[in-house]
DNA sequence: CATGAATGAGAATTCATTCAT
DNA sequence: TATGAATGAATTCTCATTCAT
């Protein structure tokens, strides 16, 4: 089972494993919740022994970490499809929505970790930084966007860009938790998001106070 | 300390240990976790000793479930606002909105335990059971607004009731989510709510598809 | 539930729910094994307080104590058969097979709560004192029958009553001891009693050492 | 204290351990009976932690069936006697009535032991089983003595084979039952068994119904 | 890299017993 | 007699972590 991994470049084959370890991990806490996080069971499930874990991770604090930063890598990927330059902020505004809606469909699970990892972030300070890091991160990224549709008189002039990204962070969020935590109906699911973007859209773009 | 509940009425005082115990556990679950809830540490918050803890909540279980009732009474007070007959849905919703508001400035931790709860639900078909038996009960209440907007000729024609009623439901879990999970600021919470609300309002009393 | 057991006669009524009391106290040991007997499920099953089974039983050795008592008065009742004056001592040795026999049927609980006070007495001088009279008497008891055997012609006159009697017991405890922790088949156990009855029969009245 | 079980052979070591654990295990619940062995003890007693015992028997369920298959090896152990192939049935027969009288010398504990299992085996099924399986063997073996013992007309042609075959049974386990938790003096032991021997003797020998 | 064995510090739960009323 | 509430002392079991090989 472990030997799957090895690969004539040792470097290559410890970074993969690595991945192995942080993938199970997410899998786990998505499972049990954070605290159901067990080393021993993460050992077990990648087919290695308890105290050689240790050895990739020398601490359950630093494997949580890791997941973080694997969670993070996770979501990037899912933002590539922006990079194809799209028309206009409210073009990408909508891919946004887009993207939610197929991460969701995709990898629900990841959903769930990012409100472990909200909650957790609550008492554990390091998971709060990166917590706090990534939110920044996508509070800039949509703050870009906004901005943008402003200069491109797509959106309202009047537009109040700090309230609109965190109400649009709030409605993203909370359509991940509502989506994977209470409904779990594909097709109600589609019918609120698109709901919500009509309801962002007509705002941003609409005249009025 | 436990003789601070005592009174000459024996059920009366049963229930308020109840009661006490209940929210010593609430806040715990606030403070630490929904795992990091020790029986120990209720029972000495309390000031009364372990066994007799387990005397009144005879597993951690119905300590848990006794707490998710108490959860949703703390609830209930809050909505009580709404009796007085407001004038229209829009009234209605607008009412909800700022119920919203002074929850999240009254009770932060309702938030966080709110958070807690779902995510446990997912593992434990009890909680799970109590969930979806609130989350039912609110998307009734939410459809009976809508509803009624429809009726009064406040809310579009057209509007399709499940959609609004998710996305209702979704908003108002993503702003107590990010709210109290996120962002902190008062300011900026209340702006991302009216923000939100505008959205919302926009959306459901103009006309357009 | 409780008021069933009163009675105009307050001793009698005291005397009566003792006897219940030990009655529970008795099956619940046949049932869960003497570590098993819980003072609070004694109490439970009598619909009675914890505590008001204290008045009754002042510790929990007391109560088992008092079962003891209660099994000893439970096997005295089997006995009485024997009183009928029996023509010889072989008759009287038959009887007692027939009534190990009976007893078997009747109440195979007994040689439960038998078998777990004897395992007790190892460690519980209390109780070993009290199966060691016990015990005695039966010794006794078998001890008269035989030597009355000798007397009367009808054993062989070279039988060592001592051996012979430690030999019956044993087998009688054998009989009910594989009779209801082994064997639970009637057809079995009584060819096997007859068996024995036989073997037994044989030596003591056939000639020869 | 722990380093004594250590070797240059660490399969053996683990084993040995393993035995080591049992042994200690049986011994105290000859001790202390079976609702008295506790974990820890055995821990303390194999100079241990608690939790590596934990290690080597993950529940205490575990450890006991352990020590079922320990005392069957125990028992095995005292049977090779047996495999001198003995001139006749009654031969076979006689061999079986000493070893019981030997082992009741040296090992007076392993019946103690099988009495609590017997026990245990009412309420454990899993006990149940293997105790079953042990009693159906052990049938097997003194059906052969018998069925033996007739085709070599040793034993009386009119023999029913069952009824002899748990009659031996409920005598054997009467005479470990009667002398280890009645009588204890050699003696008397030995008297008792010789006279039981002597009686079976008899009546499989001897003409007759 | 890898492993088996070990450990200390908890955590939940049980139970006989007590006490005020 | 009877009860509700309380308690201390166990006891089983879990888990992150360490260490010798």
């Amino acid at each position: 089972m472990s030997s799957k991994v090895r690969s004539r470049n040792p470097k290559l084959a410890a970074a993969l494993r690595r991945e192995q370890l942080l993938s199970i991990a997410m899998d786990l806490i998505a499972k049990r919740g954070f605290e159901g996080l067990r080393f021993q069971e993460v050992a077990k499930q990648a087919g290695i022994n308890n105290a050689t874990l240790y050895y990739h991770f020398p601490t359950k604090e630093e494997l949580i970490q890791g997941v973080v930063r694997h969670l993070n890598e996770e979501l990037k990927k899912t933002g590539r499809r922006a990079i194809n330059e799209p028309a206009s902020a409210l073009e990408e505004l909508r891919i946004e929505f887009q993207d939610l809606r197929d991460l969701l469909r995709a990898q629900p699970k990841l959903f769930i970790v990012l409100v472990e990892f909200s909650l957790r972030s609550l008492r554990d300070p390091a998971i709060g930084k990166m917590e706090a890091r990534r939110d920044g991160f996508w509070q800039e990224h949509l703050s870009g966007i906004v901005r943008r549709g402003i200069k491109q008189r797509v959106f309202r002039r009047s537009t109040d860009v700090d309230s609109v990204v965190h109400a649009l962070m709030a409605q993203f969020k909370g359509i991940g938790y509502h989506a994977t935590l209470g409904t779990r109906k594909y097709q109600e699911m589609d019918q609120m998001i698109s709901e919500i973007g009509r309801q962002v859209e007509h705002r941003l773009t609409c005249g009025g106070k």
